[in-house]
RNA sequence: GCGAGAGUGGCGGAAUUGGUAGACGCGCUGGAUUUAGGAUCCAGUUCCGUAAGGAGUGGGGGUUCAAAUCCCCCCUUUCGCACCA
């Protein structure tokens, strides 16, 4: 091996890297054209990223994935685009900065450059004429543009409600952006505030968003069940019961009309307006009060840990069932959801586990109306949890005898017909809550005159520009409305005194369209030349974590149906492949973090052992989209290994015979050696080609390992094929470890052209099996022995050659022969008996 | 609690989708080279057994000539949802 090293120049990869990626950028090798031609087109996304301090060893790995995609397309002939951009505005950036007392904007335009510079570090084929950030005014004036477009439509609107509010970030959080009761980002326990916000209504697509889902075949199945999910679209009946002494309507919702019989009671959520108009007695006027009072002092948390515990307060009041006319105890409880439905309930307990839980606490009748079957019958005196499941309907007067569907379609049709409740269908997706009260963050295009109401800021105004200011530290109110500058103007419409909208956007609003701003990144006009977005979309690959699952991957896909809607895209969704890398840990599988010290940077990783070391070390862990738990020794030294001592010195062996790649060989001329390298050759083109279709590269690395450990076993004679195999090697190996492959390429003599401008090898599919082959000879199902025989062997002659193999006779000796089973090519199988 | 996924050597992980389980790599053992260490190379490495052989893909059952793969029950684990009427 070390002969062999003085021969070719020693692999010195810092040099090698800075030179190739040079010569890319020279070359300009990744800019993608405005429109992609006559080649196939490739859009490859991966998620753009918040500029922390530096890269991640996850985002290390989020991107390599991406780029051997973009890089081995490109050798596929596709032009490809693979763009990058920055998620620059936002919370952790405005925290961050605050406690370094640094402006958001310095501190986020310097990690711009710290993060952009190791990202160029680690020759990711990123189109970098097409950056942005979605901080720069020249994106957010077409951030404001989308608010507008939306407001203009209805589908923007502003609402005073119960909102989340964390009390330490001193902003409103979106559903998304609350988990288990806590601030996603900062773990802080969010309360219930009644703010004005501006909403998108993103419930208008609804629909929409769950029925498209079965159009995305690409889309692996947990994200669109989490999706599914979480809009939670279900289809039911709204019917109106009558509060018995003002006759007021109390409409509520069920999923389960065919148990409306058995009512016994009826709840109402401690926020609703209703309860004022109720008309209760003092004495129970005193109990709801102070039982919303204790209510509101509930935390989120404490209302998800109560799940068994049920409570509430009886109002003295009444409501008329529709359906036999009775009067039921009319409660106000906690476990009613404001936000749902009509914030009220139809309480049944013998066939809702909650109203049971309920009616056994508060001793309210319980009266059964569906059975299990037609000869089980069930008593509500004994009976220990509700029955929740279809059966047919008892006690129920002329729709006795129903059961499911049956009975859900005839108790809803009695609603309609007599116009006392219609079907519905519910979701549990809430309109998208986008005003936050920070000050990084894209302004809100809104002016608000005394006259005119909410005028959006004419386009020729955008973009509206966060002023520079002293003072931006949160404070419960944003931080724009103690500046005059920024909040006194004219109105558009009117020309008097109006005051600007002091809030700035959610950061997800910013990261919903930037995968079309990157189509046409400088257009001043518009956000993107139609023509230029359509001709690259839609995404053909988008790389990210699932984490976004139901956020942002939810908000993108809205905005690509609402710029379909007014005509801006010709495509119905974003991305037809979404891909969910692993997550990267450290070799305990704890989360990196730099309070724990188990933080590994890529740049220590690029110091030590190169980039494309560090890459196939990465990609040779585990497959793309299971987690790793990080051990720089432990992955390092194969790889290390491979590139030194067996991938990189092949070169030196190279005999420039001024092969043809395309080039098939015929068995006649080549030796038995030969031969079978030349067969390994093209079972590992199949299989690395068919790694990369599921991005397995650490399959495609092994099988190239085996490739080069086989080729170095032997002695080649043919000239040509020993090119082929070398020159094939390289570029198998190049979209994983490109700096790596284009200095062997050139080493072989191709001076001019880049490695990724060659065409990806395909296989010979005569010679992906071998001429001989071995068949396993089992007897009763257990290996006895192999055989070898000529390919396409029939069974008689397999069969001879196993009965002459000593351990499988021994196996049938005295023993009767029942059946022979033989699959070609793989094995034969003896049963016998005796 | 509900839903989805996963469980294969000491470790990361393979297995053409029902057909020779453990590819490839790490680690380990032995040997070669070396003043020594490191590095490198060769051989071995699922477990029990000197061997013949047997057992074996979380556990138990089943289908099949043949199961890591298909079916049923259970255990463990990861993730998501968690009063949605």
């Amino acid at each position: 091996m070390t002969e062999r090293r003085d021969k070719i120049p020693e692999y010195d990869f810092k040099n090698i890297e800075s030179k190739w990626q040079e010569r890319w950028n020279e070359q300009r090798l990744f800019e993608a054209p405005a429109h992609p031609g006559d080649a196939e087109k490739f859009y490859l996304l991966v998620m753009f990223a918040y500029p922390s301090g530096d890269m991640h060893i996850g985002h290390f790995r989020n991107y390599i994935i991406g780029d051997a995609v973009a890089r081995q397309q490109m050798m596929m002939g596709k032009q490809v685009l693979h763009p990058y951009g920055w998620d620059a505005f936002g919370l952790p950036a405005e925290r961050a900065a605050i406690s370094r007392n640094i402006h958001p904007a310095v501190w986020t335009k310097q990690n711009i450059s710290v993060s952009g510079n190791t990202l160029k570090k680690t020759g990711v084929s990123f189109d970098w004429s097409r950056e942005v950030a979605s901080c720069d005014p020249e994106y957010y004036k077409f951030t404001q543009w989308m608010f507008i477009e939306l407001f203009k439509k209805g589908l923007a609107y502003r609402q005073r409600g119960f909102v989340n509010w964390c009390p330490e970030d001193k902003t409103v959080l979106a559903n998304e952006q609350v988990v288990d009761g806590r601030c996603e980002r900062c773990g802080t326990g969010v309360e219930k505030k009644e703010q004005v916000q501006w909403y998108f209504k993103i419930t208008d697509y609804a629909n929409r968003l769950v029925d498209d889902l079965d159009d995305l075949p690409g889309w692996p199945d947990n994200v669109k069940t989490m999706q599914r999910e979480w809009i939670g679209r279900s289809y039911g009946l709204e019917v109106d019961f009558t509060i018995e002494e003002t006759s007021e309507k109390l409409p509520i919702f069920t999923t389960r009309p065919d148990t409306i019989f058995g009512v016994t009671f009826m709840a109402i959520a401690p926020e609703s307006e209703l309860i004022e108009r109720l008309g209760m007695d003092p004495e129970h006027a005193a109990q709801v009060e102070a039982y919303k009072k204790e209510v509101a002092g509930r935390s989120d948390i404490d209302r998800a840990s109560i799940t068994d515990d049920k409570d509430g307060v009886f109002t003295g009041k009444y409501a008329i069932n529709p359906y036999n006319g009775e009067r039921v105890q009319l409660w106000v409880a906690d476990y009613v959801l404001s936000g749902y439905g009509t914030g009220a309930v139809m309480a049944v307990p013998a066939h809702d586990t909650r109203d049971f839980a309920f009616a056994r606490k508060y001793d309210i009748p319980i009266r059964v109306v569906i059975h299990p079957d037609s000869e089980t019958v069930l008593d509500a005196q004994t009976m220990s949890e509700a029955f929740t499941e279809y059966g047919p309907m008892v006690n129920s007067g002329q729709f006795d005898g129903k059961s499911g569907k049956a009975a859900t379609d005839a108790v809803s049709d009695f609603a309609e017909n007599k116009d006392f409740g219609r079907r519905r269908i519910n979701f549990k997706l809430k309109d998208w809550s986008i005003s936050r009260q920070r000050y990084w963050g894209c302004p809100i295009p809104i002016i608000h005159c005394a006259t005119c109401g909410e005028v959006p800021v004419p386009f020729e105004d955008l973009p509206v520009e966060l002023p520079d200011v002293e003072d931006y530290h949160p404070k419960g109110r944003s931080p724009l409305s103690d500046v005059d500058s920024y909040m006194n103007t004219t109105c558009p419409k009117c020309g008097g005194e109006a005051q600007r909208d002091p809030d700035t956007m959610d950061t997800f609003v910013c990261s919903s369209w930037y995968y079309l701003r990157y189509l046409d990144p400088l257009n001043e006009n518009e956000p993107f030349d139609r023509d230029k977005a359509n001709a690259w979309l839609p995404i053909d690959l988008y790389i990210g974590g699932v984490t976004h699952a139901t956020g942002h991957l939810i908000y993108f896909r809205f905005f690509h149906k609402f710029l379909y809607d007014i005509g801006w895209i010709n495509s119905k969704e974003p991305a037809t492949r979404l891909f969910n890398h692993g997550m990267v840990s450290d070799s305990n599988g704890e989360v990196m973090s730099k309070s724990k010290g188990n933080v590994v940077s890529p740049m220590e990783l690029f110091e030590e052992h190169g980039v494309d070391v560090s890459r196939l070390a990465m990609f040779f862990a585990a497959p793309s989209d299971r987690p790793v738990g990080w051990d720089t020794k432990e992955f390092v030294t194969g790889p290390e290994k491979f590139v030194y001592g067996r991938l990189y010195p092949m070169v030196e062996n190279y005999r420039s015979s001024d092969v043809d790649l395309k080039q098939y060989f015929k068995s006649d001329e080549l030796t038995s050696d030969e031969r079978k390298v030349y067969i390994k050759l093209n079972q590992t083109i199949k299989r690395v080609s068919e790694s990369f279709e599921r991005l397995q590269f650490n399959t495609a690395i092994s099988s190239l390992m085996e490739l080069t450990r086989d080729f170095d076993a032997v002695e080649i004679q043919n000239d040509h094929l020993n090119d082929a195999v070398i020159l094939k090697t390289i570029q198998l190996i190049a979209p994983l470890a490109p700096h790596l492959a284009e200095e062997m390429w050139q080493l072989c003599g191709f001076d001019e052209d880049s490695v990724f401008k060659s065409k990806w090898p395909e296989y010979d599919p005569k010679a992906v099996i071998g001429d001989v082959i071995k068949v396993a000879i089992q007897v009763n199902g257990r290996l006895r022995g192999t055989v070898e025989v000529p390919v396409g062997s029939e069974k008689a002659p397999v069969e001879e050659a196993a009965k002459e193999n000593e351990k499988v006779r021994a196996h049938l000796d005295g023993k009767e022969i029942v059946k022979v089973i033989y699959v070609p090519g793989r094995l034969l199988n003896f049963v016998v008996k005796g």
